[in-house]
DNA sequence: AATGAATGAGTATTCATTCAT
DNA sequence: GATGAATGAATACTCATTCAT
């Protein structure tokens, strides 16, 4: 009990803050931003309504707690994914496999908020472009840069590239996020199904390929 | 229903709604739905507060409008999407390719507003789940279906195909709303970028796959 | 009932401010600024709480309004104290005359609550500084400095003594409003009393001054 | 109880005591006493919010204790005023200097602070009449009926005449407070000024009466 | 006695909605 | 149909006060 464990922290006034922002992640994720209420969100942590502001300036410092958290989870999740051995296919395969886990682990609901309320508030918007998105995408340009220059992948433009693979990715969540019940039902299939299309393509490959498919090859 | 015209309406009710509406998109593209007032958008539109609610019911009811209307674009675009002449990948380019225009026409405003708060309003999702995402994804798996029976394309998951095809194009829209400059500034560039991925995927192809990549064919 | 009236305007949009005005003099009068709520406000007026934001930016606008109806009610008043026809004692006598009587018409509670705030909102105080204790001195030092010169008065600093006559009138009111009785009830005498002490003083005058007065003429 | 001196005291509750009410002079003289806050005062006292509530049962408390300490100031100050050796005039004079020398000497804060919240709390208001403006106005009416009896001032009513001259310095005090800057200036040339009018008033004296200024004389 | 985290009552302000004109 | 003044419910935030340590 007395080791301190990165989860539960032994210092209570983290452990306040984090009880305070478990109750926003939830109410959030339930009413969205607006329409959840500091009442309800002391209510759901058990605490009082003032004690909220003993740890958040405000409602909208909630969200940048959240945004902070996220942030650490995600920069724990780098430690893993940096070692590309193996090939490009199978680095693929790993990657998608670790992030759909980290994302599942993370829990839907506090992407479900920062995702509304990134649509809707500049501010945080600007500042999660700067502290996650820019530095994502600096990474991952420079892996398909390198793996494109090396011929382990098509040549193809990198920052389009990335943007074109993390947005499949973003965007199942995203309409997981709306309801699809397909996503919901069957979201352990889509690491697989999602690293498939992007090594291969939808298209059948070999010298076999259907209905002039060969006249495709010499493309962009 | 005398003469009526879909673009410019003779009926001087359904030209207000129009007018109120459009007014409606312009502010909410703006601050948001919830710091979007009613005065606001009554003041953009050139109508006082109280005129609003004979054509609204209330302010969510802006929203349905906004949906409404971008359901019957999409409509009007499905006829031109559907006939699937020539091979699959000529098929995919063009999808694309008309995709990304309807939507540059539509304007990003619309998306963003209704993205927004789809992700916040359970009544609003529920609607658009059955009016928009159920049947187009139902033509997608169908169509998927009957392309991977066929030889045509791999044979994968119609279902989960069709959602990470739809979540790739939807992945990179939430991008470029979230501010992405790299999308914003190169966005004509994507779909033909898309296309390519997922037509042949990230990998290279032939027989003279390097570094292994062949250990990787028998996958799935 | 066509006529317009200056007191109780046509306009019903100045006659609900002038209600809220009232209503709002009433009850910081009663509560002081900070203890008095808006709430309070509008039911004393027989409004709504919002109906006060439609005629008053914040709950301060409804100070600057009192100080605006003040300053009025004082700008109409100096019309009349402009003849100083007959001598200086004779003037004298008529402009505290005056002054009370437009003090009690005025009423007490609009002095009573801007005295207050006045000593706590900087704001309040530097607005009133220059719209109205500026320009009164102004008018009072010059008035004095030519009848000092022209021998109507004594050779006094002009500058000091319009403060010390200004503050006799200003210090009797506040003794009022913290509740002296005898100044409650002897409201009407003090114009004379004032105006004797200032013109001749309280020491008696004539050859006949007792206790070696006269060693204190050539004093200053 | 032992040795206490009233200056430094060697009873360590009474510095505490002392150190909180210095801590809240210098806070309400800043912010006025609503918009100070308990935590504030606490900071500038060096102890912790509770402390505050060993030494006082409330915020108000605070001020009573303001109120207490000023009446001390004012008692000890009473012995000095009391002996009226010499003439009217050089008493009157006499006392101005001192009553402006203990203004001075207390500071003009709590002054400032007193006066706002006196006229907003009917409580402390009561309070401050018995305690202080009774006795004050008793001794003051009691000296000045003795010396116009006696000849050695002219013969007006003394509750109105204590009246007229508390309100004097009272009134040059709040608009110094109110910030005129004249007064911040030229503040120790006032007791002489107002000596100056209190004894002889505005108009000349002698026989060499100009302008019919005799014509006054039998007045009142 | 001292601390300061927790409390929760209290309030200015906003804004969707109504309805008399 | 159009208007916009009036409405009043809803809510973030403050801060005096308490009390377990």
């Amino acid at each position: 009990m007395s080791t301190t464990n990165l989860h539960t922290p032994a210092d209570p006034s983290a452990a306040r803050r984090a009880q305070i922002l478990d109750a926003a992640t939830r109410v959030f994720a339930e009413k969205g931003f607006h329409r959840a209420t500091i009442r309800e969100i002391a209510t759901v942590a058990g605490v009082a309504d003032g004690t909220i502001y003993n740890y958040f300036a405000n409602k909208s410092a909630l969200l940048l707690g959240l945004l902070d958290r996220l942030n650490e989870t995600e920069g724990r999740a780098a430690h893993f994914a940096r070692a590309p051995e193996g090939g490009a296919a199978e680095f693929m395969r790993g990657y998608l496999a670790h992030r759909f886990a980290t994302l599942t682990e993370t829990g839907f609901d506090i992407f479900h908020v920062l995702l509304s309320e990134l649509l809707v508030d500049r501010d945080l918007r600007d500042r999660w472009r700067e502290q996650t998105l820019a530095p994502t995408f600096a990474i991952a340009e420079s892996y398909l840069g390198g793996a494109m220059a090396g011929g382990a992948l098509r040549p193809l433009d990198p920052a389009l590239a990335a943007r074109a693979m993390a947005g499949m990715s973003l965007g199942v969540l995203l309409l997981r996020l709306l309801g699809d019940p397909t996503l919901e039902e069957r979201w352990e299939e889509l690491p697989d199904t999602i690293a498939a299309i992007l090594i291969h393509g939808l298209t059948p490959q070999d010298g076999l390929t259907p209905e002039g498919e060969t006249a495709d090859a010499p493309q962009r």
